[in-house]
DNA sequence: TTGAAAGCGCTACCAT
DNA sequence: ATGGTAGCGCTTTCAA
């Protein structure tokens, strides 16, 4: 097959009658040119099926309409919780409503600083950040290299990028005062791991909670979960040991609290009879389970949109820092409560 | 902070005391250059911290090194099978290790050929596919322009490009010779999606297996499930409707098997004594069931090493068609059977 | 083996 | 408002 060797701006130009420059202007921009020229040049890039060439505007550019996404887990994590696949396709439409590319990494841990090599000059305009652990300087890092960067939830205090995160606290605090108004006292909660932001902001909405209705915030009633199915159910056996008398189960996520139901049931404990479950997320599976999980409900689309939104800006006008942005969460009651 | 503006070939050049030619021959291929200025070369290029611009070296050699991971499903469905995970492992280490940026793109369905223009106009140096349908014709149209392709999976037979595909027919007739030895008479099976090659060809393994025994071949002991888990329940209850006297269960994948097992259990059949049942993938899932689950092995991460190695070559050298591999699948006999 | 030079296709700046 | 021109950083002839 031959080449068809794709037309050029110079065969735009030349086909539309103008100068190079004019029909650069048309396709960007677009500022200071006659509606002749415009016209001129739109129709000759329709009849000659012209596509600008990525590498040569951003060799002049030095933009590469790249954005990398990184997620800090592995691929089973990413891929088993639905919360990911929420946020992936709201980053993935915003960015192609942008025309931006999205380059996913999918990057467990950055051994030997080949990430941040990559991040950094390997070009991509800016970076967005999901799920990171405390450990995890990665984005302050990139950041200083002057390259933008907006998490996915918020990373510990000293961090100074950007930030879109759904009003973890406010949701345990909800989910807790519902808890609390069905009559239940021993609220029990599986929560994050204990390395991540979330986990703290979850934990401290279910304790101003109880702390406002008078119970018990006992240590022994916290057990935590890595976000996964499994854990969910580990931590349920380990809290109905220590606890029998616990009445009530704050799960930080969806897929814990199925676990924690799975255990339940098989300890002979009737959901919600005996003992209310709520979940965290109000993805698919809350719907699911048995019975269905009242739970908190957050947009994880919502959260993949405003991430990109809040980037392109800091990506647009270096000059600005991206901010930030605080998703309210609702609760959405069935029948596990 | 002050641009750092990145060291130039020319800067490597010039601290290296060569010529800028020289410099990328000790970059790229290395061949034609005396030990003494490579090594000069190589000095140059660690002190100064040298990485070459990609834009720079697409333009000129109009290639993007990047490859393109096309699923051609819904983010849920992507984000909750284990399966793709697995692919996406496999697929995105192989790309890595070979320097290769790899763009995912999750898309349900071509609507408009924007996926189309973006594939082959776009600049990625080839394509990868998952999860064909057969209204597909994506993969045929992208080759016809000349972008090197290789599906994971088979698509129907009049396509053309590379693909990699685990032995299905095998793997199923596998599953069901086993159900066979052990007694089993009236084996229904759920299967994929009726306009998948995935499906028939498991559903040859099937009834080959069946045939070979001289066992009742019936349609109605088939029924359709779109490989997600719930789909699984819905078929199964529809089986048990159907055929009461059913004593065994080939699923098509283990969610399917998983919401099968429910569904048994529900309806009072103990698993393995009066009904057996298998699955395919041999997923982090089939352990987890109860019982654990007999299962077909595959693996998705060497499907997708296979894919990338295919493909590469191909981009390599457009001359060579990718050509294809089939990987053998082997039962995994848990407590379902 | 090597350096010089010619572009790759584009944007941005310059007079005009 | 517009066309000409100068690179962006690199690979790849081509002579030497």
């Amino acid at each position: 097959m031959p080449v068809p060797s794709r037309p050029t701006l110079e065969d735009v130009a030349a086909r539309a009658g103008v100068g190079r420059g004019t029909a650069s202007r048309v396709i960007n921009g677009g500022a200071r040119v006659s509606a002749r020229a415009r016209q001129a040049v739109e129709d000759a890039i329709a009849e000659l099926g012209y596509v600008p060439n990525r590498a040569a505007r951003a060799l002049v550019t030095r933009r590469t309409d790249a954005i990398a996404l990184v997620i800090a887990e592995s691929e089973e994590r990413v891929f088993g919780e639905p919360f990911f696949a929420g946020v992936v396709r709201g980053i993935g439409t915003t960015l192609a409503a942008r025309d931006k590319q999205l380059i996913l990494l999918i990057a467990p841990a950055d051994r030997g600083g080949h990430l941040e090599d990559y991040l950094t000059r390997q070009h991509v305009d800016g970076v967005l950040l999901l799920s990171l652990h405390d450990d995890a300087d990665l984005p302050a890092r990139v950041q200083a290299r002057g390259v933008p960067v907006v998490l996915g939830g918020r990373a510990t205090e000293s961090i100074t990028t950007g930030y879109v995160d759904a009003d973890n606290t406010q949701g345990a605090r909800l989910a807790v005062e519902h808890l609390i108004e069905r009559g239940r006292r021993v609220v029990a909660t599986i929560a994050g791991p204990a390395d991540m932001q979330v986990t703290r902001h979850r934990l401290a909405g279910y304790r101003t909670a109880l702390t406002a209705a008078g119970l018990d915030v006992a240590d022994d009633l916290v057990e935590h979960g890595d976000f996964g199915r499994d854990s969910g159910e580990a931590a349920m056996r380990v809290l109905l040991e220590r606890r029998p008398d616990l009445d009530a189960v704050f799960c930080a996520n969806d897929p814990m609290a199925a676990g924690a139901l799975k255990v339940l049931r098989e300890a002979g404990r009737s959901v919600p009879e005996e003992v209310s479950v709520v979940g965290f997320d109000d993805s698919a599976l809350a719907e699911s389970t048995h019975p269905p999980l009242t739970t908190v409900h957050q947009s994880p689309e919502e959260m993949g949109v405003a991430m990109v939104e809040l980037l392109l800006a800091a990506v647009d006008d270096p000059s600005v820092d991206p901010g930030s942005r605080l998703l309210p969460t609702h609760l959405v009651v069935r029948e596990s409560s």
